[in-house]
DNA sequence: AATCTTCATAACCCAAAGTTATATTGACTG
DNA sequence: CAGTCAATATAACTTTGGGTTATGAAGATT
């Protein structure tokens, strides 16, 4: 005997209402429907449902039984109803980023903290990768936005670019450092302190080459490449290195006093930062929440930087 | 956003079975209907519960949250329908009786207790009462069935009426009595003791009255009066009164060695036991199953009576 | 590249279920 | 006990979800 779950459902509505009048007005059909209804299932059960020809209407025990898992069915698809408002409203899923290791760490870990304490809902699945891997991991599917510096005229085709950060880039030293406290240098000050370098394929390497290039420093010594922020900034805080990072970045740290920046202006990287995305697939709601927050977070952060901008951390 | 949890259920049957052919197949349907019916899902959800252009089907992270309350909700209706069938078997449910108060205590009482053995789930209600109480009963709507014994042409109106045992009394005493052990009695032997009379307004009380007037006992003394089988059982063990029992409740006792009865005939009663029940309406499953218990244990009752009949019993 | 399986689409049809209008019928009340 | 009221049942009709078969399209596999 194959029952029907709305049917149950329904049940369930008329016995908790007392009626079928009331019960049809609570599930918002006309009670002739409902009526009807309660007949067909009568018959297909062969078995009556309300005691025939009393008017407060009197369930039978088998009524009463069914109506039980009415209710358990009325309940789960409510929940259902609502699983589905939080996952379309952005409120519940996955997000899948991967991004140049860098800004993950310098930036985007901190705003991935605040919006997980805004959707507790949503997870974030991270990962890390240069522009060439991101592109074949959105490619394959295996991430939903990649964030990076691009340039305008080099987005991989089939993928949309959003910028969400012009790129300047500082060159950074502990707060500590013999310079730090300068108001002006000359290119021979900082010409013999040893460098940091990010890895050689990362972007923010060549942003070095040409960051030194443009204040005229030929060649210099490498006294420690390749590692993550994390490394960079202690090793940074134990020694006189210098190196270079994005404004963000440091900008960032600002309150935990790790990192000083030098009064020196370099050139800008022509990059800028932005959200990648594979332009044949629309994101999926939680995606679309989370890059939406991390844009208006970077906006926020624009501001924040245009105002208390170079007199602060420039000349920190 | 309201969906239907026929939808849910199917979602979950073809996410456990893998793919859109095999869960068509499961729930019994063809494959273009369910193929249709999620792509109805998917518009109504304005999200994709499966990955486009993916052949091993991958299920969206909300078809996966879905598809759990499509489990509750399938689990919920397995539940209902196995609930139907029990109900419709007669194997749960209620069955209200009624009947006078000697059958049940010396013969009804021990025929619930093996069918509730054998049908645990159907709740029996029990009451007592004599004819014109137990038709008002019955036709109020308070009880199912009536066990009593009835004169055919005193069916009331409206009742139907199913004999199921021959009415036939016999004298009752203690096993002990004096005159238990003699193979023949005179009348005068047994005038002098005294009886137990049961209540003034009980079919019993009348048979008593016919019986002794059948074997030319025109006045006796009545030590008791009222009571239940208990009491007269335990009465009866505890002195020399006689009384008039059905056949059927003495031959119930013979185990425990509680009561005997005196090997002489007396009349017997016009009425027959048997079951009442309203004509207009027909029982419930439960009621109908227990009925049927009812009659087929009296059946085999019968059976054992008339094989170890009155050499056993009568005699005993 | 060919093939195989599976899913999507098309065209059709039926029964479930919605509607409004109206008849019946318990239950209550003067 | 008739009359009234409110709730349910019935009737007649319409809409549509969901079933079918036949067939096209497309991943996956060899």
């Amino acid at each position: 005997m194959k029952i029907d779950p709305n049917h149950l459902q329904l049940l369930a509505a008329i016995v908790d209402a007392g009626g079928l009048s009331d019960g049809a007005r609570i599930v918002g059909k006309s009670q002739p429907s409902v009526s009807r209804t309660i007949m067909m299932m009568e018959a297909r059960l062969g078995s009556r449902l309300f005691e025939k020809g009393k008017r407060p209407l009197r369930p039978t025990e088998l009524c009463l039984s069914l109506a039980l898992q009415g209710r358990v069915i009325a309940e789960a698809a409510q929940r259902a109803e609502t699983a589905a408002d939080l996952y379309n409203g952005g409120k519940s899923g996955t997000a899948r980023l991967a991004g140049t290791p860098i800004f993950m760490d310098g930036v985007i870990a901190s705003m991935i903290a605040s919006f997980q304490t805004a959707f507790p809902e949503v997870a974030i699945h991270q990962s890390y990768g240069y522009l060439a891997d991101l592109t074949e991991q959105l490619n394959v599917g295996n991430i939903d936005i990649a964030i990076c510096p691009v340039r305008r005229d080099n987005v991989p085709p089939g993928l949309n670019f959003k910028p969400i950060l012009k790129g300047r880039n500082v060159i950074a030293c502990a707060p500590s450092h013999p310079l730090a406290r300068k108001s002006s240098l000359k290119l021979a000050e900082i010409a013999d302190f040893p460098w940091i370098a990010p890895p050689a394929d990362s972007p923010l390497y060549e942003d070095l080459l040409l960051a030194l290039r443009s204040i005229g420093i030929k060649d210099f010594k490498v006294s420690f490449t390749g590692g993550s922020l994390a490394s960079i900034v202690s090793i940074l805080g134990g020694s006189d290195a210098l190196t270079v990072l994005p404004f963000s970045v440091v900008f960032m740290q600002r309150h935990s006093k790790a990192v000083a920046s030098l009064p020196i202006k370099i050139e800008h990287p022509d990059r800028e930062l932005g959200l990648l995305w594979r332009e044949d697939r629309q994101p999926r709601p939680a995606v679309k929440r989370f890059s939406n927050y991390i844009e208006s977070e970077f906006s926020g952060l624009g501001q924040h930087i245009s105002q208390s901008g170079r007199d602060e951390v420039w000349r920190a």
